[in-house]
DNA sequence: TATTGTTATACTCTATAACTATA
DNA sequence: TATAGTTATAGAGTATAACAATA
């Protein structure tokens, strides 16, 4: 009853998919706007989180839970290492590859990180009240897991927002 | 009630505002993934709506109303010149500037994006009852509203997904 | 020979600035 | 001099392949 006939010759992008693709490219970029004065970006934040979800995985195990290519992920390694917040570790026993842990510092950053991410949560959902939040929620939740979202990972961890005070 | 206190020491992104930035990134993903076997990227196919919204204007205004940089769409408009689906006329008052419009094969492709476009939000939505896609899209536009994106133009208006067969 | 991490290369987009031709 | 469009350049990401050390 909703929809008219008098749907426009050019076909308009209002579907709800696009609103989802509008809203959350600027739910990322709000959020990276938010990192960058913490010297990080989206992607640096992913990286922590991975490393502190289990710590001691090799580089090549958080690139793939990341969707990263290994080569992407040496350069995020590098700039944490150098920021001091993730340490690569030798395995004795292979020593090919490398375990990754978080440092004091590294997990004092991620207090920060997730600090940042519920005030931009709570700015960017704001207009809507808190009920209509928890469906909106369950809505998403639900698109989610049909379409086999890892829970923290952001597809596409790409630039978004160089730190106004880089990592190096 | 639904929140227990046994949140954990490491702050997950699960934030309502996270999953609208992952499902986002996908949609726009999928949508580029089927905009590519028409030779397009959804740059272009923003670049064909907002000429066809509004034929005649200017490089500049078009660049202002997507948030691109004029140099960048430049490069956009010879593209899609060189497809034969945009046509650059010169203005015969102001030499200066171009007036874009579409062609008539412009037209066409345009009308081919938006069956994609709607099998696209078809697909995406698939999961979701009519009724919950209906609240959905009531509360993203709620939102969309609040942060004053405009109706036809996704903030970001990058690569995502160069063509399998180029547009040259 | 296979694997982990790393480096090298090519391509594309972003951003800025310089350039041209008109005005 | 100011403006529309264009070109040039620097910076950063994606993607692929080559490479070193280790297994």
């Amino acid at each position: 009853m909703e929809e008219s006939e008098a749907v426009p010759p050019e076909p308009g992008p209002g579907g709800v998919a696009f609103l989802l693709a509008q809203l959350g490219a600027l739910a990322a970029i709000r959020f990276a706007e938010r990192l960058g004065p913490l010297g990080l970006t989206p992607a640096h934040a992913g990286l922590l989180r991975a490393v502190a979800a289990e710590s001691g995985r090799s580089q090549q195990a958080v690139a793939e839970q990341l969707g990263l290519l290994p080569s992407r992920l040496v350069a995020l390694v590098d700039e944490a290492e150098r920021e001091g917040l993730i340490e690569r570790r030798r395995n004795s026993a292979d020593r090919r590859n490398y375990a990754l842990h978080l440092t004091s510092a590294g997990h004092d950053r991620l207090r920060d990180i997730g600090r940042v991410a519920q005030q931009h949560g709570e700015d960017f959902l704001a207009p809507l009240p808190a009920a209509d939040r928890a469906v909106l929620g369950r809505l998403l939740g639900r698109l989610v897991t049909h379409h086999g979202l890892a829970p923290g990972v952001h597809p596409g961890y790409r630039t978004l927002g160089r730190p106004t005070s880089p990592l190096d």
